[in-house]
DNA sequence: CACTCTAGGGAACGATCGTTCTCAATGCAA
DNA sequence: TTGCATTGAGAACGATCGTTCCCTAGAGTG
């Protein structure tokens, strides 16, 4: 489990402009190893298992990705797309500043609300294997910076001191980990509600 | 990797009072155990690795512990306790009530600063095994909800609405996972000023 | 001293890991 | 139809996993 990606430009490179027809043989593979490794963790899943979920051959899986890891970064890269756009589709519905800090709680909500939630898909794979695999730190890392930056130009838009955004961003991080484990949505509803205090109270 | 404990009863049951001498061979075990689990996540550890670190041979690994997932519970068992001491001494030390309430980030600062800080045990090994170990989701859970019920007892002895107790237990989730993937305790003190508007505000 | 018994070290076990390789099936040109 | 190149399914590989077991060293007892 060990290779030397560019990690710099791993997010945000999606060099397929003609990705076109929905499933093709790497999506497939993609969907599959989210759903198994988001459920069970990633070191829980063997190559067999996700063979049989994707319905793919060793041979044709192998073909597409040259390592596991380098499925798991592609899943990973995954998640951080669905991330962006799902988190940027509620903000940008919204119409006051205010209401667009407050529509990353809102998302969060509908996210913990889905059966199959089991926390942040980048946190559960940073504990699991950040200590022994760099490249799965490394996207860990950007993937967390780009959420931090998004936060802090909502911030900025609403000219509230830059101070408020690393604090609106760990109540989303705290309400993620919370909700995962307690099971419930609930956390959601309590980070957008300190959310609010924070930000009336930063002017 | 599966197991029957009363998880209701994991936490809490030290039934060893006379524990005394420091280095018996379950706390050498242990103390290994925490060590290596924590760097580098636990199925990423083997049980030659763990025998290795402890000085100890598989036979009396063994006879020590029924599996490998009764060491990681014992490991959390025991993180737990030294959590709950760590805090709790530093609240302890605070005069005023609010103080007790913002010792709590003083904690997480001293925490985060440990250069082998990465993240909280528990989220670690939930995001790994929560979803295939009953008994360490189980565990997990319940460590969570102590520090919960702890903060609930110090928002109430400070005269504050109970709705913020959850408050400032998600932000003290979120800076502990925000410190580990950003390698900085800056986390802790954003948490701290969050947590002193939201005191301040909740009168 | 001779014998028994216990405990411990670490080789070995079956299972499973990620990865590779063999070989049959297929498409296509002549 | 025949010959050839390409693909894919899945058996097989070496390594490593958690766990067990064999066998020796040494203490205790007569």
């Amino acid at each position: 489990m060990t290779s030397e990606h560019p990690v710099t430009t791993v997010l945000g490179t999606n060099e397929s402009p003609a990705r076109a027809a929905t499933s093709n043989l790497r999506d497939i593979i993609v969907d599959a190893a989210d759903r198994l490794y988001y459920a069970k963790g990633i070191q829980s899943v063997g190559m067999d298992e996700l063979r049989s979920a994707a319905g793919v051959s060793l041979k044709r899986l192998y073909s597409e990705f040259p390592s596991k890891e380098d499925i798991v970064l592609a899943v990973m890269q995954h998640r951080h797309e669905l991330w962006t756009t799902g988190v940027s589709a509620l903000v940008d519905d919204a119409e006051t500043p205010r209401d667009r800090l407050l529509a990353v709680y809102d998302y969060l909500a509908g996210w913990f609300s889905e059966d199959s939630f089991r926390g942040c898909g980048f946190i559960n794979a940073f504990g699991e294997l950040g200590g022994v695999s760099p490249a799965i730190a490394a996207i860990t890392r950007e993937h967390k910076a780009s959420f931090q930056d998004y936060v802090a130009d909502l911030v900025a838009d609403a000219g509230a001191p830059a101070s408020l955004a690393p604090q609106l961003a760990i109540l989303a991080e705290g309400a993620q980990t919370t909700a995962a484990i307690t099971g419930s949505s609930a956390a959601a509803l309590d980070a957008r509600a300190a959310a609010g205090t924070l930000i009336d109270a930063a002017r």
